[in-house]
DNA sequence: CGATATAGTCAACGTTATTCACTTATATTT
DNA sequence: AAATATAAGTGAATAACGTTGACTATATCG
């Protein structure tokens, strides 16, 4: 056994001590994986990456989770919890609606890489059930019922996720691609045979706004006015 | 040289000729690659996969493409191309968005493993400048100009590619789970304290709803809806 | 203090995208 | 038609990936 506590830096390779036993847990986990996908990149969750972050070696993970797709989930159900924490219903349902879905956008932009893997997940976890709920709640505070409840709930809700999904895709595609973030939602065409698009032509410049959270908030308002005008008794 | 045609088949391992040289193009490989994305596994796409698909060598396609990802977006462009086929303008503006719209959600269903790939791209490609030309024509037919026709444009083809694309993504993941092509859109609960979610409670049996399409029709209905009522001088 | 199960480690495997040096089929030139 | 050039298909090699199984240390319980 020797005196190999001399010169451990000069050792083959093992600079690192083995890690006690309750230093790993599934939220610390959940967080640093949140943390390397925050550096933008989409492929960026590897094992490695992620023994490499907690000092731990890449297959410590497998004591915690069953494979690399359960850490995504869980993850999931992170970006949820981020996204309704300290929310409260609001005065009227509208706001409450607005609320939440501005809640979810801006989080699925702060970690777009995440929201890219995770935004057409249903977790069925501890999380996701809370914002069902919250969202039924302002449904129900609205007037809706049974099958009908159910109904706008689905248009809501599927509606926020696919939005602030795809916005988070295509942050994550334009900085993995080395664009500016706004970068896809730029749309430069420059035909060969301009005549034969005389739309594409003619609004050339303006096609090139890259507001999407403007675009987004247009979209929810335009939902939660059909869905206000098809309200049963509002009279 | 020498009889090499006489037992080619016991041969080492060089069961196969060498290709001729036309035999690969890019839209042979783009179709290739979407009939292999079409057996439904979002992973599938592989150049391994796709050489015993065309009977080539897995690195054949670099002298076509320079990486996985311009596959990717070339077979992107190709779902635009399938989805618009045979388009026509309908006699309104919003039965053209219409048209349009299930297009989309149908093209994206029946590819949805190419779909999820694809459906936050920019392709900038041949394809897609024409369904941007005929949305701006209805757009342009309804009576909005210059920024307001791009800022509805923008809702529209945001929306319809959000939700169709999340529908893909969540088809795919459950063949991908081996659940029922709808299985993502069932949410089920069974909370630990039905007292701590009251709503979700009430409305556990509706929840299971799994129309999908019903639910994009509203929403697209809803967006037309309050699109129309926008319109500057309809009266 | 010693047994035991749990959590962290290490080496190995099969796949993956990508690169590079090569070879051969076709197109062009003479 | 023969010679040449060049683009297109090939195969071996590499590094990184997820996952598995045998191992080993450590915290806790009796």
């Amino acid at each position: 056994m020797g005196e190999s506590a001399e010169a451990p830096a000069r050792a083959k390779k093992k600079a690192r001590p083995r890690l006690g036993r309750g230093t790993l847990t599934r939220e610390i986990i959940v967080d640093a994986a949140l943390r390397i996908l925050d550096e933008g990149q989409v492929n960026a969750l590897t094992f490695a990456r992620l023994g490499k972050e907690l000092g731990a070696s890449p297959t410590a993970m497998y004591r915690h989770f069953s494979s690399r797709d359960q850490i995504v989930t869980a993850v999931a159900d992170e970006l949820i919890r981020l996204s309704i924490e300290g929310y409260e219903p609001a005065a009227s349902w509208m706001d409450s609606l607005r609320d939440l879905a501005y809640r979810a956008w801006r989080t699925f932009a702060e970690h777009h890489a995440a929201a890219m893997h995770t935004f057409y997940r249903v977790t069925l976890g501890p999380n996701e059930i809370r914002v069902v709920d919250a969202i039924l709640e302002a449904i129900h505070d609205a007037g809706w019922r049974g099958r009908d409840a159910v109904f706008n709930y689905q248009m809501y809700a599927n509606m926020v996720l696919a939005l602030s999904g795809r916005n988070a895709a295509m942050l994550t595609a334009a900085a993995e691609a080395g664009m500016e973030p706004g970068g896809f939602w730029v749309q430069e065409y420059r035909p060969a045979h301009p005549e034969e698009f005389p739309y594409v032509t003619e609004l050339r410049d303006e096609l090139q706004i890259r507001d999407g959270f403007a675009v987004f908030q247009g979209q929810i308002e335009a939902l939660l006015m059909a869905m206000k005008a098809t309200l049963p008794s509002s009279a």
